[in-house]
RNA sequence: GUGCCCGUAGCUCAAUCGGAUAGAGCACCAGCCUUCUAAGCUGGGGGUUACAGGUUCGAUCCCUGUCGGGCACGCCA
């Protein structure tokens, strides 16, 4: 049996005869060698620009130099023939019985094939959704959640170690006015009328905690509140205190009347909250490996190490009160509060003690995936690390754009405050799993998404997921009526395969191993999602153009061993896109 | 006002980080089911890559400017 190491990569094989050939005409150069795939047939398989970016080094014309490598380069088993073209391209035509080598590779390893040592291992984490758990995960986390649990599916699959974290924002304002919403709620079904504040969360998911704590505890938790009321201004328009500070105050008065009870609320909303998320998540096809708290930051004295850091190495100073990062030293636009008058830290702060925890704890690279209009953030981040000598290139930061949903052709309003969006939820019960997964990471994240949502509703039957899916369960209602031993398909006779159709197909297949490279390499799934599309788009011409179950048993062996292959390949990349692969449709 | 991103077919988007004749889907037009699933296939029309310069063998991609759009600019998270 074949071990998979020994399949002949191509581009691979095809840039080391180039480096002989250099090498031979002791061409000095450190010029990465790129080999790509053509687009025309009549261009070969793969090409090569070296000659030409060589041309002015050498002095020589690209179609000269290019003759030059041509001649020097050894013999290969696998190479047909190579020809110049254009302005000094080099073009490799690779031998169809080389390229036959991988249908017998293909179904061998199944399910398995495309998996590369190209990430070597490499500890990698991927952090993504990090969602506030104040309320339901929107169509927008959406995006976030599809994009980084595909990214890091090729990531893993393209062999690097992979951790999936969700950062737990649990310490911050936001779950204190989550808490004070349902206890304002709660206090109304005791009967306990108290203004509900415009900038508290208005969401219908509040009522239900609240009520889920009444119908639970009773009236345990009414304290009270009057003296929420007597801590107000009576009239906000008598003082010039804004509606934010109002809600804060608040807040404040309601941990004083609450004292130990308060944790008891806010401990209640988090779990809820975050039990919803999670739920939400898996049933998205989304799992993370480590939900990591922002609170546990505080708890384990994690951002006062943090800060302590900074202040060793002399990057915070204090103005006006307040203790500043010198992150314009770092190429940031302005220094930044890491510790406000108050003694607050700020989230910044624990931002930091969070990114320099994930580098102690051995990741060699971090990605987080952030909604685009978090841009503005990445410097200031990036410059704390710098400072904590931690090299800021091991972190990329993988924006996300923002799905802009369109209802009858409007913008739909997506706050979460007002309680006006169109959950997670309901996108994948109106267009399913499998749809909003494939649809997500179809355009280039950091590209805008219009989600039209009467178009994804209505026509759910036109998405492109079903296309590719459709080509799968097509190959296996075939191989069904075949019902032969899968197994024997190895032993086919595989040079039958002569078709410019089944050697594109082929050629496809061959190609799947760099495409999860490439989309690895780029941090881009979505071209996974295109190569599927082109994938099942080939095998649906041949299936149009050839019959398989043909009576000449050495032909149709031959061509299910294709197809087999064709539907380990598809479901592999499916799985990538957290996509199912139906047999039946 | 300052900074970052974007502008490609009627619409939604690609284009292997500077490569060869810029490609798909939807929509539109004309065909294909007595045969392994028509959620499919075949063919057709569609473009000065916002505009104007520049860099070089070669530009959708890099530089400058203009126009248009998005986002960010807190001792919020």
């Amino acid at each position: 049996m074949t071990k998979l190491s020994e399949l002949p990569s191509f581009r691979i094989h095809l840039s080391q005869l180039l480096q002989q050939a250099a090498l031979t005409l002791q061409i000095k150069s450190t010029l990465y060698i790129e080999i790509s795939r053509t687009k025309q047939a009549s261009h070969g398989d793969y090409s090569c620009n070296l000659a030409m970016q060589l041309a002015k080094a050498l002095h020589k014309s690209p179609r000269e130099i290019a003759g030059m490598l041509i001649n020097a380069m050894p013999e290969s088993a696998y190479v047909e023939r190579i020809e110049v073209a254009g302005a000094g391209f080099i073009n490799f035509f690779i031998r169809n019985d080389a390229k036959r080598i991988y249908l017998k590779h293909i179904l061998q390893s199944g399910d398995s094939y495309g998996v590369s040592s190209f990430g070597d291992g490499e500890k990698i984490q991927v952090e993504f959704v990090s969602a506030n758990p104040t309320g339901p995960l929107h169509v927008g986390h959406g995006r976030g959640a599809a994009f980084g649990a595909s990214l890091a599916n090729v990531l893993s699959k393209a062999g690097f170690s992979v951790t999936r974290e969700f950062y737990v924002n649990d310490a911050g304002r936001q779950m204190d006015i989550l808490a004070l919403s349902a206890w304002l709620r709660y206090l109304a079904l005791n009967q306990v009328s108290i203004p509900f504040p415009e900038n508290a969360y208005q969401g219908a998911y509040v009522k239900d905690m609240a009520r889920l704590i009444y119908e639970a505890h009773g009236d345990r938790y009414v304290h009270q509140p009057g003296l929420l009321l007597d801590g107000l201004p009576e009239a906000a328009h008598e003082t010039a205190i804004s509606t934010d500070e109002q809600l804060d105050r608040m807040i404040a008065t309601a941990k004083k009347i609450l004292g130990q009870d308060y944790a008891y609320i806010h401990n209640f909303v988090l779990t809820e909250q975050l039990g919803d998320c999670r739920n939400d998540l898996m049933e998205f096809g989304v799992e993370f490996d480590v939900w990591f708290s922002e609170q546990s930051l505080f708890d384990n004295g994690l951002v006062a190490r943090a800060v302590r850091l900074l202040d060793e190495k002399k990057h915070l100073y204090r103005q006006d009160g307040a203790l500043w990062f010198r992150s314009t030293e770092f190429g940031d636009e302005k220094d930044r509060v890491v510790q406000r008058e108050n003694g607050h830290y700020t989230y910044f702060a624990s931002d930091i003690a969070y990114h320099l925890n994930k580098f102690e704890r051995g990741f060699d690279r971090v990605i987080n995936v952030w909604g685009a209009d978090h841009h503005g953030y990445i410097p200031r981040i990036k410059g704390a690390l710098q400072a904590l000598e931690q090299d800021p290139d091991n972190l990329k930061i993988a924006l996300v754009q923002f799905a802009v949903l369109y209802r009858d052709g409007i913008k739909a309003p997506m706050s979460t405050r007002s309680g006006e969006f169109v959950t997670l939820r309901e996108l994948r019960n109106e267009v399913g799993n499998d749809a909003a997964r494939f649809f997500y990471v179809m355009r280039k994240s950091d590209q805008h998404l219009d989600f039209d949502l009467d178009l994804a509703k209505s026509q759910s039957n036109e998405n492109p997921v079903y296309y590719v899916q459709y080509a799968h369960a097509r190959i296996c209602s075939v191989l069904a009526q075949w019902d032969g031993d899968a197994a024997m398909l190895v032993d086919a006779d595989t040079g039958l395969l002569t078709s410019p159709a089944e050697l594109a197909l082929l050629q496809c297949l061959i190609d799947f191993p760099d495409i999860i490279e490439t989309a690895a390499q780029e941090l881009s799934p979505h071209v996974i999602a295109f190569y599927l599309r082109e994938l099942a788009s080939e095998f649906h011409s041949y299936y149009n153009s050839t019959h398989f179950l043909v009576p000449e048993v050495p032909i149709m062996e031959a061509r299910l061993a294709l197809v087999t292959s064709i539907r380990h390949v598809l479901k592999s990349g499916l799985e990538l896109l957290g996509v199912n692969a139906p047999e039946k449709m």
